[in-house]
DNA sequence: ACGGAAACTGAATGACTATTCATAACGCTA
DNA sequence: TAGCGTTATGAATAGTCATTCAGTTTCCGT
């Protein structure tokens, strides 16, 4: 088969999945579900993915790899300095996670399904993720303009965690908020917890 | 049956669950296996919770209990200014946590299941803690020692993500440090976020 | 248009497990 | 210690669902 067309087809079922996935939960969601919402059979899902673990782990690989790569383009690129990269990473995180409730809700609550799915998962995408984060924490220290005695996995967590939380709140809440709109409180707050004073 | 009797059992059976759904997560473990651990024929867990899920949450009521308890103590306590009692806050967070891996576990990972339970657990424990958090913070405003322009809740919100972080990046890494080490740089990064210039 | 290969289908299979309930054991009181 | 209400037991029930695979359809090069 054609791989263009091969390629759409997979995607579709990993659309379907993320719409049943997001608002049945995923141990509640059945391989029917997803193959019925693609319009395909059940045993085609078993054509373009293992299983259902896998299934749920290439959504998380495919989104991941979005946003890493968009990450990267932000740290590696030739914008101003670590301040500004920095806050264009929260709004890149609060943006590509508010513009999709459904992948939301997926990150932000059926990801963590057990340590061993969870561990799968940080082992790769989040990783390199974080080593981003980092990355720019080390030039702002360099520059001068974050405190020399951060260390900087550390801050990225923390920077992570904040975006965690806010993502999750916003998940959990009903209210019709935008989710990037929190980008500059959350921005001007780590901000000035980095800051060298 | 002897009040403090049945006490003792149910907590037996509560004790039994946090184990076993910490190593297997939740919709691995049967109930079979956590009467197995309590030393209980299956059937007598449904004379103590009504069903399985409603055992979870039980145990999430019963630490989320402990945590509002202390932490109100901090906050209701005769302790210094705001800063020190948020000191106490990011330490007593990350001390329960720490004590107790399988809890932490279960905390960090297994509540997270699905919206429908983390639903149901925001609305009634968290948001207790989150409300706490926040007094702090207006009283450190009040103070003079935090930033006017926050928002106290937001700022808790801010504060519990960290935290959050900090706790599932120590459930998942391999590395036999203590959690509450890090509670010294949380405190340390948080204030000099919060803190009026 | 033909034929073989590639894709797809969906009913059947095989496991698994939460919950129930008839029966048994317990423990308290008189 | 006999009797009775309370508690506990665990085999049986009643579903559920991921995964497979024999059979069917579609595709495409000739």
């Amino acid at each position: 088969m054609n791989t263009v067309r091969r390629e759409e087809k997979r995607e579709r079922i990993q659309d379907a999945a993320v719409l049943e996935i997001a608002r049945r939960g995923y141990y509640r969601t059945t391989v029917s579900n997803i193959a019925r919402r693609a319009g395909v059979a059940d045993g085609t899902i078993y054509l373009y993915f293992k299983n259902k673990e896998d299934l749920l782990v290439s959504i998380f690989e495919s989104a991941m790899r979005r946003f890493t790569e968009q990450a990267r383009q932000i740290v590696e690129g030739d914008v101003r300095g670590a301040e500004e990269k920095l806050r264009r990473i929260v709004g890149l995180h609060l943006s590509l996670l508010g513009e999709d409730r459904d992948l939301a809700v997926i990150f932000q609550v059926e990801f963590r399904h057990t340590l061993h799915i969870l561990e799968r998962l940080s082992r790769s995408g989040i990783r390199e993720y974080m080593a981003l984060i980092a990355r720019v924490v080390e030039q702002g220290k360099e520059e001068g303009v974050f405190r020399r005695d951060l260390d900087a996995l550390f801050a990225a967590k923390v920077v992570f965690g904040i975006l965690d939380e806010m993502a999750t709140d916003w998940v959990l809440s009903r209210k019709n908020t935008r989710l990037a709109s929190r980008a500059d409180p959350v921005s001007d707050l780590l901000l000035s917890g980095l800051r060298a004073s």
